[in-house]
DNA sequence: TATTGTTATACTCTATAACTATA
DNA sequence: TATAGTTATAGAGTATAACAATA
């Protein structure tokens, strides 16, 4: 068995953009908790690396830093994450999740997964097996810790 | 090799954004076609089934019929897609893709595609595989032919 | 009355451009 | 001057609620 590139390609193109909208439902139609996905990441990050800056969660997400400034206003906002001045040097932020971001996050977390772990029992454990070993090949492939990429018109 | 559902679930979750960003980006990165991922799936989705009513254009996308009809206006719009009165009931749509908007599918898909190739040829052919055959036990999995999904708040 | 679709409204995501504040 | 971040502005994605037109 072998499969070219371009025939990879195409599974890819017709399949990840379905199995991300199941994603996407499961998450926002938490009550209270209600996540969407850069919500979710953005959080995520900053429980691993707290104390991170805006520019650090931007190169993590992909995102440009005004993006960013957004996506953390709206966490802010809620309560999740706490915007404070780094003390060594003040024009950098100290973003720390909140015990109420966490307990969200783990919630969240915790539903998704039961969501998509849910979908995944239907199958055998060797497709399943087989799904692990092709995230685990696809998420190195695709990150490169994450360039702001600009789009320049 | 066994896998749990709750294993399972953990990766795709990890993976999944990630290369849905790599490909947004990509599609986005088009100057003149720079279609969005949703922009191109109604599309693709008009050319595959010439006449399509807006609700099937929904059921499709597991869109509501107001978002699906913003959707749909802007391919309208940049003269993609056409929009006529069914003949047989005047309250339906009949959506046809136009010439320009089989090009600019084309060339979206191609370049998409190619995009995509290229980070799938650094792996092995065996790797490669592996992500065709998970792609095609998720495929089904998640294809419900997605209900609207009311969020209900 | 039920079905098909649109309009009004509101958030979020995301970008570029222009700005402020600190180093 | 270079770096970190914000504000202004804009278009797309998405939803619910309320509506209009047709069957």
């Amino acid at each position: 068995m072998h499969a070219t590139p371009e025939e990879a390609a195409r599974e890819l193109l017709e399949t990840v953009p379905i199995v991300t909208r199941e994603i996407r439902f499961e998450m926002r139609s938490q009550r209270l908790a209600g996540l969407t996905v850069p919500q979710f990441r953005a959080l995520a990050f900053i429980d691993r690396n707290s104390g991170s800056s805006l520019l650090e969660v931007a190169n993590h997400m992909g995102l440009t830093p005004p993006s960013t400034s957004r996506l953390v206003d709206g966490l802010i906002a809620r309560g999740m994450i706490t915007r404070e001045d780094h003390p060594a040097d003040r024009r950098r932020l100290k973003l720390t999740v909140t015990h109420c971001g966490q307990e969200i996050l783990e919630t969240s977390r915790r539903s998704t997964l039961a969501c998509l772990a849910k979908r995944l029992s239907s199958i055998n454990a060797s497709d399943r097996e087989t799904i692990v070993k092709a995230m685990k090949v696809l998420q190195p492939m695709f990150t490169s810790d994450a360039q702001p990429r600009k789009l320049m018109k």
